[in-house]
DNA sequence: TAAGGCCTGCTC
DNA sequence: GAGCAGGCCTTA
């Protein structure tokens, strides 16, 4: 599943590929894939527009273009894969059955959506839009690029109340963590799940925040995390799977101290951690 | 804060 | 064949 670290292999792979090229017009294969405008008006506004950059903000990609943005997320299963002309789409990682949408350069490159699960998909913002998805435009700061160390403490000051391992995954509080990179940010700072933030004394905090960057940065540096689904644009898979310490390793041993990693549910979510390491 | 809905392939 | 995987929205 994607998260922030996934997205920005993504969004650096993208940018050599597509900036300076022209749309062609989009063929949706399943219609709820695009989100906004309706499908119809999504291609015939998209066609002939092209790119000159591409974002991320949270899990949400953005291509720039010289009108207006469009936007898209991967949500659980989503794939975006680059095709060259003349190279055959040849994806043993995503039936031609899962291909959702298809967005084509003038040229003959294309993008390739590929979602089993179809939560995923895409939004064209024109320039002045108010019609931005509500989660977008009431994103938190994105933890990777707009959140320092202090301001991390602020922002835990103000909710004393919350459970930090839902705080943490809440995309208005901040943007970008998912359930892995939360799950083994916490195993890194020792800290656990369920406890409010109003428990945590400045050095956890200060640890939390530490962990939350470090597992990011290591994300990246290993092209993400591919535990079943996720692809970077060329069909490759992630590495950070391998260096896991808690997530998926129901009644394995700790890494630190040899107890079996637990596995409960917090706030709906599949939460794994040391129960002896993390307190 | 929690639960239901969206979804489908895989596991039990 | 039910339940799980879970990001994000909606509803309670």
């Amino acid at each position: 599943m994607p998260e922030l670290p996934e997205v920005e292999v993504i969004r650096r792979e993208l940018t050599p590929l597509v900036c300076g090229k022209i749309f062609a017009r989009p063929a949706v294969y399943y219609r709820r894939a695009i989100f906004s405008p309706e499908p119809e008006e999504f291609s015939c506004r998209l066609q002939g527009r092209s790119v000159t950059g591409m974002g991320r903000k949270g899990k949400y990609l953005l291509f720039k273009l010289d009108r207006g943005t469009l936007l898209a997320h991967l949500r659980m299963t989503g794939k975006l894969l680059y095709g060259f002309p003349g190279k055959a789409m040849e994806n043993p990682t995503a039936p031609e059955r899962d291909l959702r949408v298809k967005l084509p350069f003038t040229g003959g490159d294309a993008l390739y959506f590929y979602d089993m699960r179809k939560f995923g998909g895409f939004w064209l913002l024109d320039e002045q839009d108010s019609s931005q998805p509500a989660g977008f435009s009431r994103l938190g700061p994105d933890i990777w690029e707009q959140v320092d160390e202090d301001k991390f403490l602020t922002l835990l000051q103000a909710r004393p109340r919350a459970r930090v391992k839902p705080l943490l995954l809440d995309q208005h509080f901040v943007a970008g963590m998912g359930n892995i990179y939360t799950d083994e940010s916490l195993f890194r700072s020792g800290i656990h799940p369920c406890r409010p933030v109003a428990s945590l004394s400045a050095e956890e905090s200060r640890r939390l925040y530490r962990a939350v960057r470090a597992v990011l940065t290591e994300g990246i540096a290993c092209g993400g995390t591919t535990t079943r689904d996720y692809r970077n644009v060329y069909g490759g898979s992630g590495s950070f799977q391998e260096m896991l310490k808690v997530y998926g390793r129901k009644g394995e041993p700790c890494f630190r101290c040899s107890c079996p990693v637990e596995r409960i549910v917090v706030a709906g979510r599949g939460t794994y951690f040391c129960p002896h390491c993390q307190e």
